[in-house]
DNA sequence: TCCCTTTGTTCCATATAATGAAACATATAT
DNA sequence: ATATATGTTTCATTATATGGAACAAAGGGA
């Protein structure tokens, strides 16, 4: 495994929280000699990783034909989206889809609502797995020695106003979830937003995806969210089905 | 400029043509010592550019993740989507914007059709600027010395049964092209597609982009084009004036 | 069931490349 | 004109990568 790789790519996770940067900001945020950095930046730069202009460097365009290359290879996308598209149509509501990248959860699909206010999920930005209703739905059908594991190690970070940071809390709750085969959130990544979710099974029975409901918090009365959990489950059993999931009973 | 790091990229690029590759086949791709191929592409796999499965290993969700930061931070693709979408109602047509990165054109997005028949563009893919309106109303209209140096020095590969092949074709094409304001092509990219492509222009008075509608040759008669191209350029002239450039005369 | 082949993974002696301080180049501020 | 800051290049030293050989695992054929 090469550790100059690992290396020079610390310098391309700069860009996750910085649009643009110049040689001397990642010398300071990287705690690196300039040389070494002034390298590798370059070497991003001759890849196509990185652009530079009037010495600030960017993420370069290659990353863009790169990722959508891997969003238009995820299969799972491809039969969700005219579903998601549907309920999205039943509830009025942005609609997510989520899988699992080792101990978060990514966006991979993302229908937007046309309604005035508007969550902060988009495609290709990560959640941990024990925040906000669509990445914990992925927690909550986690085999359970699996999910046992990952509860007693995470850091769990507060994230927004009502995010779980009790081990035992997040317990009770996949407890509660697992049985009615849905979650909620409220402003458990983003304050002032509401989200249902509900697993998508994959041929194995496995739970392969999430997909949810997301608004803001005064449109998710419990008089809507029973409105809204059986379109919800609808669609996911829809999508289930096509990756080859049989129902069981 | 690190050598090692580039090397390693060069497994990256095997997946542009490759959907998952096993070990054995990058080896024979690559012609590299299975040691070293076996070495960079852990390395890959441990940053998440590369995710391995059962002995096959596919590009990996971070590539998602970086790609969709690109694209939500193009300034101008955020301001041409609503005109895109626009032209899309008012042409029926596929509506694609590209820019130029180095001797490429790159799509940055693309506001579909609902129309039957569909062209093969997608956000991310690359198209050399000699083919195609869209990327070749960027060679069009690039700063003149450049220009030249580009078509004295490009490889003119035939990619579908009418991409233009000889220089001085090429050059008279352009001259036309200037002229008019606006390129057409038929069978350059993709056989049986056809497209309309007029230029996008900055705050400095340089073709940043190329705007076209595309589609199928059939709906591309001389009197759909006489249609559209007005429509094309009033919608270009929108994006361009958001971009700060002030219109000559 | 045994043996052979293929492919993935690890070891380790050797070769190559990376490293980073110093120096140089350029631009900007005073 | 000079000083400072930042980007870029040089080069002696150090660290890491390299890749053939060996090992491990899986699958196929007799």
């Amino acid at each position: 495994m090469n550790k100059t790789v690992v290396k020079t790519m610390e310098i391309l996770k700069l860009f996750i929280d910085h649009e643009r940067l110049t040689l001397q900001e990642m010398v300071e945020l990287l705690q690196m000699p300039k040389t070494s950095v002034y390298r590798m930046a370059q070497s991003l730069v001759e890849l196509g990783f990185l652009h530079k202009t009037n010495d600030y460097y960017q993420l370069g365009l290659t990353l863009l034909s790169f990722g959508m290359l891997v969003a238009e290879r995820l299969d799972l996308r491809q039969i969700a989206l005219p579903i998601m598209q549907q309920l999205k149509e039943d509830t009025k509501e942005a609609v997510n889809l989520v899988i699992r990248d080792g101990d978060e959860a990514i966006y991979i699909e993302k229908v937007d609502t046309s309604e005035p206010v508007r969550v902060y999920t988009k495609v290709g930005r990560r959640a941990p797995l024990y925040a906000g209703a669509c990445p914990r739905i992925l927690l909550t059908f986690m085999e359970r020695d699996e999910q046992q594991r990952y509860i007693d190690r995470v850091q769990l970070v507060k994230i927004a106003k009502n995010t779980i940071v009790q081990r035992d809390t997040l317990r009770d709750r996949i407890e509660q979830d697992r049985k009615r085969q849905y979650t909620v959130s409220y402003s458990e990544l983003e304050d002032y937003s509401a989200a249902i979710a509900v697993p998508i099974f994959n041929h194995e029975g496995k739970a392969a995806a999430g997909l949810s409901v997301a608004g803001p918090e005064h449109r998710f009365s419990p008089e809507a969210i029973e409105r809204m959990v059986p379109m919800l489950k609808q669609a996911a059993q829809q999508i289930s089905t096509q990756l080859g999931f049989s129902r069981k009973g």
